[in-house]
DNA sequence: CAGCTATGCGCC
DNA sequence: AAAGGGCGCATAGCTG
């Protein structure tokens, strides 16, 4: 294995080697694979392969092509005996429904990296390549590994495993995924740099070879025309990087790993094996069995949203029509102006000349002088503002979701709507969703300036429908962030409150509008909707939240309709009610500055650098000290470092003073020769992130609990329940109509035990639908 | 032409 | 002085 490393540079450093990498990566002009006349494209494989072929020369050996039924066999048992295996495969596309498999590259120790051609075709001739090994059999050998539990490593395993399972049909467990391992380990990864390549330079290559970096190589070129004995050269690497980075991942997240008890890695191990690995394959169930559509309400609410959409624009170029004379009188004015002809109202770049140039209007918000948005429009009340307002809401709610999602359905044989969840999707450990976005679904509806209320939440939320014979459950849990703050905090006056099973929205609606508890609530003592209750419960909502993501005062002052006074009486009233969350907000930020990470209820970890740097920064320009002297020739003469003393004097003069002289003392300092690098705004965000963090990050990890019980609960999978969606603190569900009722029993019954582990109880609500957000079912009339 | 950023906005 | 966190996507507009 460290033979294999020993490869000659792979970078394009010579003349020639950039030259050929040059003609490889330019675009394709024809992207018509089939024809065989696409010369272009053919030149850029050709060129490709000669440059590998050059790259590898000599180094065949140290990879196994296997292209017969007992070399695969050899393998099989190998990687049996080893108990592990890492695997990646080769497809033509990333979609891992509509895209076929190509190859397959996996490595056990003790043997050489291998690849197993399935699907290459010829570039020349079109016609599939000889010697490679059916699928029948390769699906046959695989089943060995599923069936004997052996040990899969991979790095982004859902994409090979579906792969694997719809094109092979063998569908693994993982339990070893390297992207997900690396994103518990360091959660602040940086974007654009968490690729299998980039993770394994970083922490495995010490500098002992040089990167592969013909990445870009293949770019544009479907895999299955690249020759075999070419497509292994390239392709062997990623199986042994996969297991390079998981070595070095595991000397952290084993228990037996070196590291695991001098860095405290229990918990983040926990999170890695028991709420990441386990939760995986619910995941991918979800993402391959996807959402039935409802194809005929599409149409109905298309033909609605489409008519609806059209009279907004037509008002609006009503109303544009009054301004057309100002208009055309600034575009001669100023001639080289941004405004297109037509003029385009969906550019805020347009809009803005528009509203502050021609029509001499005044933003609302100091902070954006030429802001456009719904706040903005909405507070300057213009005949031209409200006419935007509405179209701009149909267009976003009809291009996003109503035409969207069933063009995005039928690209699947089976009509249904499948999307990618991205299990670590946020930093904090939330899950999130895309192609489409299946987590941002309006949920609400809107008003348009008439007063007309359009649903939006319902009819849009209806195009997902239950499968045929079954019926959807949703079931959420009752603040789950404060609940899970609850129990992060231990404050106790919390934690009594849900064990009187009072909800603490509730409570603190009443502190704000001064009321007793019972009044805000949404049901009164006697069982009755309380509306009034209902609406102090969910104005107190954001306010809550506000707090635990460190909102500020003026900001929520605003959101209550109250001046900053009034809203600072409230925050400390809260705060004084609750001293535990007072003091969980303060520990939060010195756990922060102390360790340079915050942890959520189960380990996870969410890395904040920025908590550990001096809130200033300085160094003297030049690298020259103010005593340089040009003459000498002592080293420490060039130091760019200011010395400990200065830089604490410098910072409290800069701490101390308020905003107005900041700018003048900072602009003193660099004056006298000291650059000054500011990190007060870094570490303002950081602050407000550490307490959000740990409450979203433990909300996250609930409901991956939630999904794991779900997924694993004997019952459930024999009244064929299965899940369809997850967002964030509610999972929506199906199953077949007749088990609606012992269905929803459990779901709630699972959801709430997922979270034995928290102090406070747990309250789920499950609703039935046919179509999500549809008409609610009562079970008892089924 | 693709790929990037900015702005705006849907959800929890 | 004032500042809510976490996402993905549509559109416009720029860049290479």
């Amino acid at each position: 294995m460290a033979g294999f490393f020993n490869l000659p540079s792979s970078r394009a450093t010579t003349k020639k080697d950039q030259q050929l990498l040059k003609k490889v990566t330019q675009p394709i002009q024809d992207n018509n694979i089939k024809l065989k006349g696409s010369g272009k494209l053919i030149d850029r494989i050709q060129a490709a392969c000669s440059f590998v072929k050059s790259k590898f020369e000599g180094k065949e050996d140290s990879l196994l092509l296997i292209r017969e039924e007992q070399s695969l066999i050899d393998y099989i048992d190998k990687a049996i005996e080893n108990n592990r295996i890492s695997i990646d495969t080769e497809t033509t596309g990333l979609n891992t429904i509509l895209d076929d498999i190509v190859g397959i590259c996996i490595h056990t120790e003790g043997l050489k990296p291998a690849y197993i051609p399935i699907n290459h075709v010829s570039y020349i001739t079109n016609v599939k390549c000889n010697d490679q090994l059916p699928v029948d059999f390769i699906r046959e050998q695989f089943q060995r590994l599923v069936d004997a539990d052996v040990k899969t490593y991979w790095f982004n395993a859902p994409f090979d495993i579906k792969i694997l399972g719809n094109h092979v049909g063998v569908w693994f467990t993982p339990y070893w995924d390297c992207y997900i391992a690396a994103m518990c380990l360091n959660s602040d990864e940086k974007k654009g740099e968490k690729s299998l390549k980039d993770l394994r330079n970083k922490y495995c290559n010490d500098g002992k070879g040089e990167v592969l970096t013909f990445g870009k190589l293949f770019e544009g070129i479907p895999f299955n025309l690249i020759p075999i004995d070419v497509a292994y050269l390239y392709a062997a690497h990623d199986a042994i990087y996969t297991d390079e980075l998981a070595d070095f991942q595991a000397q952290y997240l084993e228990p037996n790993g070196i590291y695991y008890e001098s860095h405290n890695m229990q918990g983040v191990s926990n999170v890695f094996f028991n709420i990441e690995m386990k939760s995986m394959p619910t995941f991918i169930a979800m993402e391959n069995l996807g959402t039935a559509i409802d194809y005929e309400h599409a149409k109905k609410i298309q033909e609605k949203y489409h008519k609806l959409t059209d009279t907004m624009q037509q008002n609006l170029d009503n109303v544009l029509e009054d301004y057309m004379g100002q208009i055309d009188e600034y575009r001669r004015s100023h001639p080289g102006c941004k405004l297109s002809d037509p003029i385009n109202l969906g550019s805020t770049q347009q809009l803005a000349i528009v509203l502050y140039d021609i029509l001499g209007l005044k933003s609302p918000d100091k902070e954006k002088p030429r802001g456009t948005d719904k706040e903005i429009l909405e507070q300057l009340d213009h005949p031209l503002c409200n006419a935007i307002s509405d179209v701009r809401k149909f267009k976003k709610v009809v291009s996003t979701y109503i035409d969207k999602m069933p063009e995005e359905a039928s690209k699947y044989p089976d009509k249904r709507i499948h999307c990618k969840f991205n299990q670590y999707g946020a930093e904090t450990g939330r899950v999130s969703s895309d192609s489409p976005n299946l987590q941002n679904i309006p949920s609400r509806s809107f008003k348009l300036k008439d007063g007309t209320e359009i649903d939006s939440g319902h009819d849009v939320r209806q195009l997902f429908t239950a499968s045929p014979g079954y019926i959807m459950l949703s079931c959420d849990y009752s603040g789950q962030e404060v609940r899970v703050t609850a129990h992060l905090s231990q404050d106790e006056k919390m934690i009594q409150a849900y064990k009187d099973g009072k909800d603490v929205y509730s409570e603190i609606a009443s502190i704000i509008f001064n009321v007793p508890y019972e009044e805000c609530c949404e049901k009164r003592p006697d069982g009755t909707y309380s509306k009034e209750g209902k609406e102090r419960r969910a104005t107190a909502k954001p306010v809550v939240l506000g707090i635990l993501y460190g909102r500020g005062i003026a900001s929520i002052g605003e959101q209550l309709h109250k001046n900053r006074k009034e809203a600072q009486a409230i925050y400390d009233k809260v705060l004084a009610k609750f001293p535990g969350l007072a003091m969980f907000l303060e520990e939060s930020e010195d756990m922060a500055r102390e360790y340079g990470y915050v942890t959520t209820v189960w380990g996870r970890r969410r890395q904040l650098p920025a908590m550990q740097l001096p809130y200033y920064e300085f160094t003297y320009k030049n690298g020259m000290t103010p005593d340089f002297d040009p003459l000498s020739d002592e080293e420490t003469n060039y130091s760019t470092e200011v010395p400990e003393e200065e830089v604490r004097r410098l910072t409290n003069r800069l701490l101390r003073c308020n905003y107005k002289e900041r700018e003048l003392i900072k602009e003193k300092i660099r004056q006298s020769g000291i650059n000054i690098k500011d990190n007060t705004g870094h570490i303002a965000k950081a602050k407000r992130e550490v307490v959000n963090s740990r409450v979203q990050g433990s909300s996250a990890d609930l409901t991956k609990l939630a999904q794991i019980e779900l997924f694993n609960h004997k019952e459930l999978k024999e009244l064929g329940f299965r899940m369809l969606i997850p967002v964030h603190d509610e999972i929506i569900a199906e199953c077949p109509v007749e088990n609606a009722k012992r269905c929803a029993e459990l779901m709630s019954q699972c959801m709430i035990n997922a979270g034995r582990d928290l102090c406070v109880p747990l309250t789920c609500d499950v609703e039935l639908f046919y179509s999500w957000y549809g008409e609610s079912i009562d079970v008892n009339t089924l």
